[in-house]
DNA sequence: CTTGACCTTCCAGTAACTGGAACGACTAGG
DNA sequence: CCTAGTCGTTCCAGTTACTGGAAGGTCAAG
C-alpha cells in the first residue's frame, strides 16, 4: 500500500507519515521503485500514534506508549504512570486557560464596541486597573 | 534604566525583550556604550504586551492591540473584534482540550496500574474499542 | 588591575509539523 | 510511442515564541 492509502486509512496527511518515519516512529518497507510501502503492521502503528496525539500525547510520548504496546511483558503501571503526568498537565492546562478565558470575557463584555476609543480591554492592558 | 531592571520591573526574561525588540515590537534607545536604555513609554509597552501574552494573545495580536492602543482616533469596536475573536478561539481550545481530558480521564481510571500487562489505555490506542 | 556582574551579538535548538520546489514513476488515452 | 495527470521521492525553508550558549565588550568596586 502506498502512502497516500495509508493517509487515507489512518487520517494522517501524507507529509506527517513521512515525518514520523524521519525522527524513527515508523520504519514502512520500499519498493523496488522506492516507493514506501505499508504493510498492516506499520498502518496499526501509525493509528496508534494518530489517536495517541490526538489525546494530546507528545511524539515522545507517543513513541514510549509505542514501546510498551509492543513489549508483551510490559507492566500497566509504566503506561497509567504516563497517562497519568498527562492528565495532570491537562488538567493544569484547562485550569490556565480557564482562568485567562474568564478575564478575557469579562474584559470583552465591558467594552462597548462601538466607534469610540474609550476601551477597557486597552485599559486593563495598560495596567490601570 | 537597563535591561535586567526592565526585565525585573515588566516580568520579561531579558532575552524575551531583547527579541521583542528584533522583532520591532519596542525599539528601546542606546547609551553611548551600545546597552539599551529603557525610557518608561517603552517599558509600558513591554508591559502592555506581556499582560497580552498572559491573557493569551499572539505577537501580532498583541502588535496590532499596542498599535490600537497608541491610535487615539481608535474605536473600542476594533478591540473588541480582536478580543472577541481571541476569545473564541480560547473556548474553542478549552473545549477540545476538556473533551481529550475526559477521555483519557476514564482511561487512566480503568487501568489498573500493576505488574501485568493487560493496559485499557494502550488497548484503546490501538484501536480495540 | 583584577574580579564579577552586567551588557552585546549571533547561532542554534525546541515541537510538530507544513509548504513548496525539483524531479522520477506509473497509468490511461490517443 | 507520446503525453497528460496523478502519484511518489527528497530536501530545504518556514512556522511560534522564545531559550540556551558561546564569544566577547563594559563597568564599578576593591
Amino acid at each position: 500500500m502506498n502512502i497516500k492509502e495509508a493517509s487515507r486509512r489512518t487520517g494522517l496527511p501524507a507529509k506527517t507519515i513521512r515525518y514520523y518515519e524521519d525522527i524513527g516512529l515508523v520504519t514502512p518497507d520500499r519498493d523496488d521503485n522506492g516507493y514506501r510501502s505499508f504493510s498492516d503492521p506499520v498502518l496499526h502503528k501509525l493509528a496508534f500514534v494518530g489517536r495517541g496525539r490526538a489525546l494530546g500525547f507528545s511524539i515522545n510520548e507517543c513513541r514510549s506508549l509505542l514501546e510498551l504496546y509492543e513489549d508483551q511483558s510490559r507492566a500497566s503501571a509504566e503506561v497509567k504512570t504516563i497517562a497519568a503526568a498527562h492528565l495532570a498537565e491537562v488538567d493544569k492546562r484547562i485550569a490556565e486557560m480557564t482562568e485567562m478565558r474568564d478575564t478575557l470575557a469579562e474584559l470583552v463584555d465591558c467594552c462597548k464596541g462601538d466607534e469610540r476609543p474609550d476601551c477597557p480591554i486597552l485599559y486593563s492592558l495598560a495596567g490601570q486597573d
